[in-house]
DNA sequence: CTGCCTGCAAACGATTTGCACCAGC
DNA sequence: GCTGGTGCAAATCGTTTGCAGGCAG
């Protein structure tokens, strides 16, 4: 993320937290700091991991719970994935995903023709819809490799849990 | 599911064994069965309880692996959800949903002019799709009647784990 | 100073794995 | 009969909860 984008999101959390009357302390912080650069889309796991490069005191849970709030402050995405294990996403615009159906992978994608796509018709007493965003489902660029030379075992990596078949 | 479609997906069901030589047993073809009628996504514990009306022995992690085995003939979707527990699908055509935010209810929408969306411009090298799906996100009749009249406390009754800010 | 936050430990739910037994082919 | 599916128990993984102490406002 550029200097600028980073700066303005950082000062979005801090507004967002006076506004809610929430402490901005350095656990929130560095949570905050870990996701905004990342381009993957790490689960609570991997954001702890980044984040003891920091606060190497800091523990899963407290990067559990910081990532609930930043989830419900509208500060960071949590989106859903095939693997058993939630995963958060810096980006809380309109985009899209690209998920791989044997490694897991989400690769994030963009396209202004996305964004105009028609709404199905419901009937809004039924349900009102607020956004939405798409999953390709396919396969990855090392995935398609692999399966075409599969130099040992063809079950050499197995996917993460539950990750395929979607 | 109308009596001809069922019967269609009972013989492509068998199909699949034949050809994969696995043995069509008492639990799968229940499993299977159970997930057939159901409109709406079921967790891995909600079909084992479905199942256990017409198989009451039939163990917890059977199920599991039954959901599994289905899903990799390609016979049911695992569809992903925000929520903790993976659900399934008897529907494996192309389709979308619409995701509650509040309560996590997934409901099913189809709509010809959702399967003609553009493919993002992706390399074929670093991603070949196959398919996608859209999830819309927003709030279903229940969820909305709640927000509006509160009649117990607030938080009355909770979202699945995991199903919120999405 | 007060309240929310943090960290620890333990509970919890969903899912997987190892092994003995049983059933489909 | 052989192969692989099933059931049980236990382990595992991600996440949540209850409680004592700490820090931001």
């Amino acid at each position: 993320m550029n200097p600028a984008d980073r700066q303005q999101r950082l000062d979005r959390f801090l507004a967002a937290h006076r506004e809610s009357g929430l402490p901005v302390t350095h656990q929130r912080r560095a949570v905050f700091e870990a996701i905004l650069d990342r381009q993957d889309h790490p689960t609570a796991e991997q954001v702890h991991r980044a984040v003891r490069q920091s606060l190497p005191q800091i523990s899963r849970m407290t990067v559990h719970r910081v990532l609930g709030t930043l989830v419900s402050l509208g500060l960071v995405a949590k989106t859903c994935h095939p693997g058993s294990a939630a995963r958060f996403d810096p980006r809380i615009h309109r985009h899209h995903h690209l998920v791989c159906l044997d490694c897991g992978a989400i690769i994030y994608v963009e396209d202004p023709r996305l964004n105009r796509i028609p709404r199905p018709r419901v009937n809004p007493s039924e349900f009102t819809i607020q956004d939405y965003n798409i999953h390709f489902r396919g396969r990855c660029a090392r995935c398609q490799q692999k399966a075409r030379s599969p130099r040992r075992k063809p079950t050499a990596k197995r996917a993460p849990a539950g990750t395929r078949g979607l």
